[in-house]
DNA sequence: AATTGCGCACGGT
DNA sequence: ACCGTGCGCAATT
């Protein structure tokens, strides 16, 4: 419950201080909150992370400076008409959809209580997070990459990862666009909270700000256990990729930059037991296409289970986040990663063990952060997700009929369907 | 002193 | 041209 109060107050100042045209800074959410809310700075710091790793919140590096955004109010940034086609359509046939099927409901009921806020409304609005590319190096991990579009929810862009499942997965990037990059950049900015009244977080808060300098980026919060946590994961060379991606080109640091790295949790999985299976990550390459912030990486509290997303399973797994592929549209994040994979071997036994925060995490990483609240709200943990059948998806969620129907299909059911199997091997 | 309001420059579409 | 962003500074509390 807190939780959920924490999240109301931070988007709430996110949304406050952006109408302020005041910086959504760690700094400044953490004061306002403090202000109207009394909440200790450090607590507010450790909720705002686990909002990022479910993505209702989205760390941006903008102008050379940390920003929060709030996901529910930004989306692709790309939208031109060629986009609005796609929304529109999407739109239309969700309507469609649902009036003809049973589920009209959905559409009107889409909105929860903060989804009400544009989410397709004005559309427009946002734009900021995009795509991703990286610095920093250990953490990066976590990205699968996603999201973005998928909170948007119009899912146009759904489309476009469509057809991924066909032959085409493989992205181009074309983004190329930019330049740019410097990168290293934001290492820099991010001071934690440093600023504020809060001294000690608590009690060794070793992870000082910037000890390392790699990860600076996700020092940032500084108390809690997270910050510290090692990249878990191990890809090193992975991520060398894209840092030299960007790395490479140096040129214009004046203080734009842009790119973005999703941030995408490790959510995959759940705690435990799984493990990543063979991590490879193509080559990436960054997209940054566009924006100007770009998602900082980081982790926080569930850091630790960061390795686990991605992981290129053996057998099929599902892909899906891809992103936009042959240049049709250019979704901001678009996802080095080719798929991301349910994973298979032992989803089963860990579903069972999955809390309504793994749910609402691993739908968040898979590309529906705007869906994940509905699961939240409706207290879905992983046994209650097993016995989830394909009307409750559609309509007891109150989540739009499009998303709705990929996350049952592509997600809840191969969940269930593998839960299953394994249990029948046992 | 801390907040809030907002003009304006920037950079992306 | 339009839009989101956020700096920098004035006004307000």
């Amino acid at each position: 419950m807190s939780e959920s109060k924490y999240r109301e107050w931070i988007l709430d100042t996110i949304d406050s201080l952006r109408s302020r045209k005041a910086r959504p800074d760690l700094e400044r959410i953490c004061r306002m909150v403090r202000r109207r809310h009394g909440s200790d700075p450090d607590r507010t710091c450790a909720e705002l992370d686990k909002l990022i790793q479910e993505q209702t919140v989205l760390k941006v590096n903008y102008k050379g400076s940390i920003s929060y955004r709030n996901a529910a109010k930004v989306q692709r940034r790309s939208r031109k008409k060629d986009d609005t086609n796609n929304a529109a359509a999407a739109a239309a046939a969700s309507a469609a959809a649902s009036s003809s099927s049973a589920a009209r409901r959905n559409v009107a009921a889409a909105e929860e209580e903060d989804a009400s806020h544009s989410d397709l409304s004005n559309g427009d609005s946002a734009l900021g997070p995009a795509d991703q590319d990286e610095t920093e190096d250990l953490e990066a991990d976590g990205s699968t990459v996603m999201d973005t579009d998928s909170n948007a929810d119009e899912e146009g862009a759904d489309e476009s990862r469509d057809g991924q499942d066909g032959p085409s997965p493989r992205h181009t990037y074309e983004d190329g666009p930019l330049g740019a990059v410097s990168v290293h950049a934001f290492s820099a900015p991010c001071s934690p909270m440093g600023p504020r009244p809060a001294p000690s977080p608590s009690p060794g808060p070793g992870p000082g700000p910037a000890s390392g300098g790699p990860d600076s980026a996700s020092a940032w919060k500084s108390g809690e256990r997270a910050s510290s946590l090692p990249p878990s994961s191990p890809r090193g060379p992975a991520h060398s990729d894209w840092a030299g991606n960007a790395s490479g080109s140096p040129a214009e640091h004046q203080h734009k930059d842009i790119k973005v790295k999703p941030v995408v949790p490790a959510v995959a999985t759940s705690p435990g037991a799984l493990k990543n299976c063979a991590v490879k990550r193509e080559e990436t390459g960054r997209t940054d296409s566009a924006s100007s912030d770009q998602l900082v990486p980081d982790y926080g509290a569930n850091g630790a289970r960061a390795d686990a997303n991605r992981k290129v399973c053996d057998g099929r797994a599902q892909t899906m986040p891809v992103s936009a592929d042959n240049g049709e549209l250019r979704l901001p994040f678009v996802s080095f990663e080719p798929s991301i994979c349910v994973k298979k071997e032992k989803t089963g036994q860990n579903l069972l063990q999955w809390s309504v925060a793994d749910v609402a995490s691993y739908f968040s990483a898979a590309g529906f952060p705007e869906q994940s609240m509905a699961f939240r709200t409706q207290e879905i943990d992983g046994k209650s997700l097993l016995l989830m059948q394909r009307s409750d998806v559609l309509t007891g969620l109150s989540i739009r009929l499009g998303p709705a129907l990929k996350i049952y299909e592509r997600h809840i059911k191969v969940l269930q369907r593998t839960h299953f199997l394994e249990d029948e091997d046992l």
